[in-house]
Order: C-alpha cells, then structure tokens, then sequence
DNA sequence: GTATATATATGTAATTAGCATATATATGGA
DNA sequence: TCCATATATATGCTAATTACATATATATAC
C-alpha cells in the first residue's frame, strides 16, 4: 500500500492517513470500499497513487482491520455490478475520528515547531 | 525507534521526522548525536519518547544512514569525556533540507484537506 | 465473445520500527 | 577505592508495517 508519498519519499505512515480519511467520509455516510477510494484518489490525487488493484489490496486490508476492531462495520448489498460490502461507523469508530482529529492538529503543530528550525 | 508518536497511535514515519529534524539542525550547526537526540527530546517532549539508549540506537542508525546516503559527514572528537563523532550537512543534505521542507508544507496542507472531511 | 470497469480479497517480500543489549569514558559520591 | 550515573556510540534480533503481485467474480459496452 502505497498512500501517502511525495518524491523520493515513502510517505508518512500510510495507514493512519487512509485510516483517519475512512473513518472522517463514514463519520458522514455510509459508503463501499471501491467508493472510498476512488474518493480518496480524487481528493488527494498528488499525495496519493491510490488506483488498482495493486494499491486497493492494501485499502481493502485496512478496512477488514478496522472492523475487526470494531471501529465499522459492514452488510452486503447485491443487486446491479459485483456485491459491495457497506460500511458505517460505529460508535467506537466515532470516538477515534475525534481521537485523530486532534492527532492531526498535534501533528500539524509538530510540523510547525519543525519548520522553524528550517528557517 | 520510537519518534512521534500520540497516544495508541504507532506514530508517522517518525524516520523521515528524525531525518529532517537532523538536517534542519545540522544545516544551522554542527552537532554530535547525542547532543541532536537531546536537543529533539527537549523541543518535542510530547511527541517524541527520545531518552535512553534502547531509543537513541535507532537514532545512531539513521546518522549512519544518512552519512552513508552523503547527506552528512563526520568526524571524530576527542577530549573531554566519551569521544564523539562530529556530523555536518553536505551540499546533498543541503539539498534534501530544501526538499523536505517542501514536503512538510505539502504534509500540512493534505493535513488541513483531510480535517475539512471531519468537520 | 472479449475487453474494460467495478468490486473484493490474499500471498509474500521488502522495509521500517521497536526493544534489548554491548561497549567505553568520565564524574561524583559513599 | 568502588560503584552508580551520565555521556557517547553501536549492533542484534523481532515485530509491525508497507509494497507489489495476483486471484476472483459480475456487469456493461463494443
């Protein structure tokens, strides 16, 4: 799983990022993996290679492990095109997006305080 | 190697943060690592669990990382107490500083895109 | 019918991070 | 003098994370 790159960069922790991205769009509506990720390539389309099947892999595998732990959880709905399985948030799921709204403010912060040593 | 880390959260990519901590650093002085390590505990107590020697071996490989990438270079000091081993930022490292300093501003802009969803 | 888009999932290698431990010098105190 | 502590650097090994390839299945457009 790719995620977050830029240049010769491997990306910051990936996983917190398309973590934090899930659980903020579920926070709002239910939605299928393939949507959340096509979502994810539109919104951050530079910072993110997140198209085929090689990167989904890794999508995919960040849902099931957010289910596991309980943060959403999922039904399938057949009808028209392959079955999608849908996720909502739970209330778990809901208390850990407020938890990495505030990791992200933090970390913007620390990126902050970083910067002025660069000046 | 601990780095930033928050809560349950592992941390992000605390390597490219040490990284650029050291060349930010370095491209304002010389300094050894263990002075740099204090340094960083000092300004990021929050974020960054940097004392003992269980962390700081991981902060000696990146030194020895980036001197082996040409981004910094060292030389021995002797005198007063253990010796140690001098860093400086070469033009590369130089480089990379510029480079990352680009990429933490880009960071912090994705940042801001992704807590706009949590809203 | 066959190429493409949609949709989900797994296997495995490579990389990164975490934690313990080893080594050596100097200093301060009992 | 002996011992604990601070300073200073380094390595071994395991665990966790990330990357990349590949498998599977359905519907649609040509």
């Amino acid at each position: 799983m790719r995620g977050f790159h830029h240049g010769r960069f491997r990306g910051v922790a990936p996983n917190i990022f398309i973590t934090a991205f899930v659980l903020f769009v579920l926070s709002r509506k239910e939605a299928h993996g393939y949507e959340l990720f096509e979502l994810l390539a539109e919104r951050f389309p530079n910072f993110c290679p997140c198209r085929g099947p090689s990167w989904m892999g890794g999508g995919y595998r960040i849902l099931r492990e957010l289910e596991i732990q309980g943060l959403i959880t999922s039904r399938w709905e057949t009808g028209e095109g392959p079955a999608k399985r849908i996720y909502s948030i739970t209330p778990e799921g809901k208390a850990l997006k407020e938890h990495l709204v505030d990791y992200m403010k933090d970390l913007k912060d620390q990126i902050d305080k970083l910067l002025e040593l660069a000046e």
